[in-house]
DNA sequence: CAGTATTCCTATTTAGTTGGTAGGAAGAGT
DNA sequence: ACTCTTCCTACCAACTAAATAGGAATACTG
């Protein structure tokens, strides 16, 4: 499985909307849960032009919530415990697995090379397994998943 | 999990390998085990000068063997039955899972990210877990691996 | 109703990887 | 010698990812 610094910065950014949308950490007036897109990528070292797309893309996949203005941000549309780590990863990535590009489910092989279509397929399982039973709430809780 | 055409094609040439290493359907003189990476090419649609690096890392990692010369070619090492998938892919692409091109081990996050690595660990423990238990043997039987 | 702060969106640049090719050099048989 | 095949290196083209820049749209403030 390859991570992209797309999908780790879509990750981290998620944590931190979720970490101070509870906990009230701002250090402006304090006025809600909406994080500013200045402030994630400070927190987490990520450039700030880069995560701004991100961000929309989490919008659009319908994960996060954001207000324009002078007190606008970005919040989460559902509970940390609500919100699985597949979840993001589909959103800025597309498929878990992909075969030269095109989805596992989507391979095409001939002759002795028949089977190898369903392993990448139960590679894919094994992912969504893992990803899909951990969330946002888990990590922040430092509750690791199963090995 | 991204399976490079590298990786791809190196699993089918194995799977050739093996296959042509036990049934005896050669089209040539028929001497024995030795099969030519001409024919592999051919029978898999793979680009031959392509195939000959691949061919050559496989080799490097100790799951062929060559010979040179008119009656040459390769052979497995060991028993297509204990050669599994996972030797395959580790031979030609390095690391299972990798974070922004590094290893799922040597991550490092801070704050509230710290709890990403044992995700990425989990997930790599997920696939390996498939691609170890599946070998050669399996996928020329038409033995799928357990979803 | 200006003014300002902020999200939103697109286009462009830059760097690295991947897929694929070419041309020999070295070894093995006849 | 001659032929066949693996071996090895260097190279090119296309693509993708990462990051930047510059502007529209939108919402609040005075």
């Amino acid at each position: 499985m390859y991570i992209s610094a797309r999908a780790d910065y879509a990750l981290r950014a998620m944590l931190a909307v979720a970490d101070t949308g509870s906990t009230d950490a701002g250090g402006g007036s304090g006025s809600g849960e909406l994080v500013k897109a200045a402030s994630l990528a400070d927190s987490q070292a990520i450039p700030l032009s880069f995560l701004q797309g991100i961000l929309l893309d989490l919008r659009r996949a319908g994960l996060l919530h954001s207000h324009r203005g002078t007190e606008g941000g970005y919040a989460l549309t559902r509970a940390p415990a609500e919100i699985s780590v597949g979840d993001v990863l589909r959103a800025v990535g597309g498929a878990l697995t992909s075969v030269r590009g095109m989805p596992a489910d989507r391979t095409g092989y001939h002759g002795v090379a028949t089977g190898l279509r369903d392993v990448w397929l139960a590679v894919d399982g094994a992912i969504a397994l893992v990803v899909d039973r951990t969330t946002l709430a888990d990590l922040l809780a430092d509750r690791a998943p199963a090995p």
